[in-house]
DNA sequence: AGCTACTCCTGGTAGC
DNA sequence: TGCTACCAGGAGTAGC
């Protein structure tokens, strides 16, 4: 479940290999993949495109090309990329490939197919409604204060409301909340200003932690390009700890259904 | 405005 | 062993 972290592991191992790379052409078993345009007119548009940059926004990878063009790629829940010589094996799950120069392509690999790619002229097309990045500037103690006590939502689904902040996913969401103290049910226009800054503190505690950690490999889900994995899961305090006991104080992990997803939480020290 | 339910997918696993 | 049923979840959408 690639979230910020894992999709900025992803970036910064992909960049360098990369930049000034030429795309000669892609191949693609599963047209569904290819949300935008149609396979055809993809396959046409991203011939011989050199990439220019790649930056991560939210839990999207985006390339700049050439040519005003823009491939974006969403991993959603078992995505993954890595770049292989033509001649090794394609593995079952690769349904699109990216040929490029020196007999090299970017694989991706999604085994439960939700990952989506774009190639657009404008990336706010895919890009325009996502919320601010959580570690930049203008996350600030100030912006949270005011989009938090504007609304009544529940603080969890918000979290994982892309267009709120894009980046967050279940895990880093319930993480957060831990860090902050504060129950996932708990409603966004309750907190206190001291409660929002702890929140803020939270967030980015968590996702820098895990970039510094290189993302969370769980059961085979999530790798790094080269395949090997991230070491966030050993930082998880109440993500796939229910039932366990509670690294601060001695109350239990429990888990309960919020927005339709699992989510964990010391029902003791969240308040 | 904000919530729930449903959809898309497959591999892993619990239960028999 | 082998089968079935169910679960995980990001995000879009329909409906209340």
């Amino acid at each position: 479940m690639p979230e910020l972290p894992e999709v900025e592991t992803f970036v910064r191992a992909l960049r360098p290999a990369l930049l000034g790379r030429t795309i000669q052409g892609v191949r693609n078993d599963w047209p569904a993949q290819l949300a935008k345009p149609d396979p055809d007119e993809f396959e046409r548009r991203i011939q011989l495109r050199t990439v220019e940059s790649l930056e991560r926004r939210g839990k999207y990878l985006v390339f700049k090309l050439d040519e005003n063009e823009t491939l974006i790629i969403h991993l959603k829940m078992s995505g993954h990329l890595s770049i292989e010589n033509v001649s090794k094996s394609v593995d079952k799950h690769v349904h699109t490939s990216f040929l490029l120069n020196g007999k090299e392509e970017l694989r991706f690999r999604d085994i439960r197919k939700f990952g989506r790619v774009y190639l657009v002229n404008n990336p706010d097309e895919v890009l325009g409604d996502l919320g601010p990045e959580p570690l930049s500037d203008e996350f600030s103690d100030q912006w949270l204060i005011e989009n938090l006590l504007g609304r009544k939502r529940i603080l969890k689904p918000l979290l994982l409301d892309q267009n709120f902040i894009a980046g967050i996913g279940n895990i880093y969401a319930d993480e957060a909340l831990f860090q902050a103290k504060l129950k996932p049910d708990r409603r966004s226009n309750s907190l206190s200003n001291s409660e929002i800054q702890g929140l803020r503190q939270g967030i980015q505690k968590v996702l820098s932690l895990g970039i510094k950690e290189e993302g969370a490999s769980i059961d085979t889900i999530y790798r790094k390009p080269d395949g090997s994995m991230g070491f966030m899961q050993d930082s998880f305090a109440v993500y796939g700890r229910t039932d366990m006991g509670c690294l601060r104080c001695s109350g239990k992990i429990k888990k309960i259904i919020l927005g339709g997803r699992g989510t964990h939480f010391c029902d003791q020290c969240q308040l």
